[in-house]
RNA sequence: GACCCCAUCGUCUAGUCUGGCCUAGGACAAGAGCUUUUCAAGCUCUCGACAGGGGUUCAAAUCCCCUUGGGGUCACCA
């Protein structure tokens, strides 16, 4: 059963950046929140760019934040540029202007003319989604400016006639903006539009509290995708902050994330961006993911890096390996160091692993594993161990005395996977170098 | 400084609207142990919070007030 009122009222909420920088956490969560509720309620999600400051407003900003959104999977139903819309802005400062409820004014060090805002003083109440009743002095507040000198619009004026003009109904935005809601209301009435709903959400810090800075998570989202964080992942984490699906849940798929979103049950509370929650939820991502599109992220990277050549490379091996390492990773690009070892020809023995394991001589031992490994009739994970374990035994030693010592001269790591799958996908070949190589170094 | 917002474990949160089921639940991190082989995976356990003070009430994490603390905004930036 379809409603009247559901008929003639979409929502309808947008997205509005300014492409004088990248895409980061902060302005990624406040898309999410819009683009959830759009779908949430069966509304429209409208991508806005707020490029009226010429000389900050960059092409390659709008191209990166294009392209993270859409990595996001945040797609848009319109997309507006305001700087192609300044004669709309000028017509309706003119009104207002006509109207007797604007003036004009003229400053000795500007070309020239910019038009202004009378405020009147008056109880202003804001009665936001998140936060109910606010309410504001307009004494508190000045005339302000509609266009400046220069022919353009200010951020507050541009903003009103647009969220007016395309019809938004919910504007849901940060919590910085809660002070400019005041300005904006009185724009709105004096114009005659309908004001909208508000929704203003909490901030997200940094980790030691205060502003996101480059230390504490205001990476760019495109960052991110290229440090090999999963889109699904990020979005998760995201939806984490100031929001709950409740019952204890923390992994969540987007689409039941949809069912179960209103902004109204945002928090309004701050929350700290903590990197450590966002790797463990990628890891629980990146196990699920399937094996077909870990590789095709994977495998460009062993490309970029000349760990394998473009198109002379065994692609089940290159599988096998990813196997090895996939419940392991926190992100993609673990994998790139800590499988090195598998496909770099000479390998860096870490100091901590020379100390810890590689400080007695177990020249005998190897050299004794080595002859033993040449033996086998047959190589694979299964009698390799048994072998191994049986050497052990007739040497008299504890199993652990030996694993940790081998792996580390075969894979120069103190961590890594279990010695009898290093040795089976290094091959016979590798392991003898390697091992003899360390010998020798002695 | 003025105005505004916010306040549960170190962090993200459930519970707050509609007081009792909360000696406050979960997750991340940390610590301990198990996994006849590491851990950065898995399992088990431990540590750990209602900012403080007043009210209201038979009863307050939950409602009200004050204090404190944190944050935001005060541009011809957005």
């Amino acid at each position: 059963m379809t409603y009247a009122s559901e008929v003639t009222s979409m929502i309808r909420v947008r997205f509005a950046p300014s492409p004088t920088g990248n895409l980061h956490i902060g302005g990624s969560r406040t898309a999410l929140f819009n683009w959830l509720y759009a779908q949430a309620k069966n509304g429209k999600f409208i991508l806005r760019i707020e490029d009226t400051d010429k000389l900050r407003s960059k092409q390659e900003f709008v191209n990166e934040i294009l392209d993270s959104l859409k990595w996001l999977g945040f797609n848009w139903d319109e997309i507006y540029y305001q700087s192609q819309r300044f004669a709309l802005y000028k017509q309706f400062a003119q009104k207002l202007l006509d109207e007797g409820k604007a003036y004009t004014e003229k400053l000795p060090d500007k070309e020239g003319e910019a038009i202004i805002f009378k405020v009147t003083p008056q109880k202003i109440k804001l009665n936001d989604l998140i936060r109910g009743n606010i309410e504001f002095e307009a004494e508190t507040i000045k005339n302000q400016v509609l266009i400046k000198s220069d022919g353009t619009p200010t951020y507050n004026f541009a903003c009103v006639v647009d969220d007016a003009t395309m019809n938004i109904t919910h504007i849901i935005r940060g919590e910085d903006h809660i002070s400019n809601t005041p300005k904006q209301i009185l724009l709105y009435e004096a114009l005659g539009f309908k004001v909208p709903e508000f929704a203003h959400l909490p901030l997200i810090m940094g980790t030691e509290g205060g502003r996101l800075s480059k230390r504490t998570g205001a990476t760019a989202i495109s960052d991110f995708r290229k440090i090999g964080y999963l889109s699904e992942a990020l979005v998760n984490y995201l939806l984490l902050l100031s929001w709950s699906p409740g019952e204890n849940r923390e992994v969540i798929d987007i689409n039941e994330a949809i069912k179960l979103f209103d902004v109204k049950d945002v928090n309004k509370t701050a929350a700290a961006f903590d990197l450590d929650k966002l790797n463990w939820i990628n890891n629980q991502y990146l196990k699920k993911e399937p094996l077909e599109k870990l590789n095709s992220l994977i495998i460009p990277l062993l490309i970029e890096n000349n760990y394998i050549q473009k198109d002379n490379f065994d692609k089940n091996y290159v599988i096998s390996i990813i196997k090895l390492f996939q419940a392991r990773l926190s992100t993609i690009n673990d994998f790139l160091d800590w499988a090195n070892f598998f496909f770099l020809k000479d390998i860096e023995i870490e100091e901590k692993a020379k100390e810890k394991l590689l400080s007695r001589d177990l020249s005998k031992e190897f050299k004794l594993f080595i002859e033993r490994l040449g033996m086998l009739e047959k190589f694979d994970i299964e009698t390799i161990e048994t072998s191994f374990r049986e050497m052990v035994k007739e040497l008299g030693l504890e199993t652990k005395t030996l694993i940790h010592p081998i792996r580390a001269a075969l894979t120069g790591k103190t961590i890594g996977p279990g010695l009898f799958e290093v040795i089976y996908y290094l091959g016979k070949e590798r392991v003898k170098e390697r091992l003899e190589k360390w010998i020798n170094k002695e």
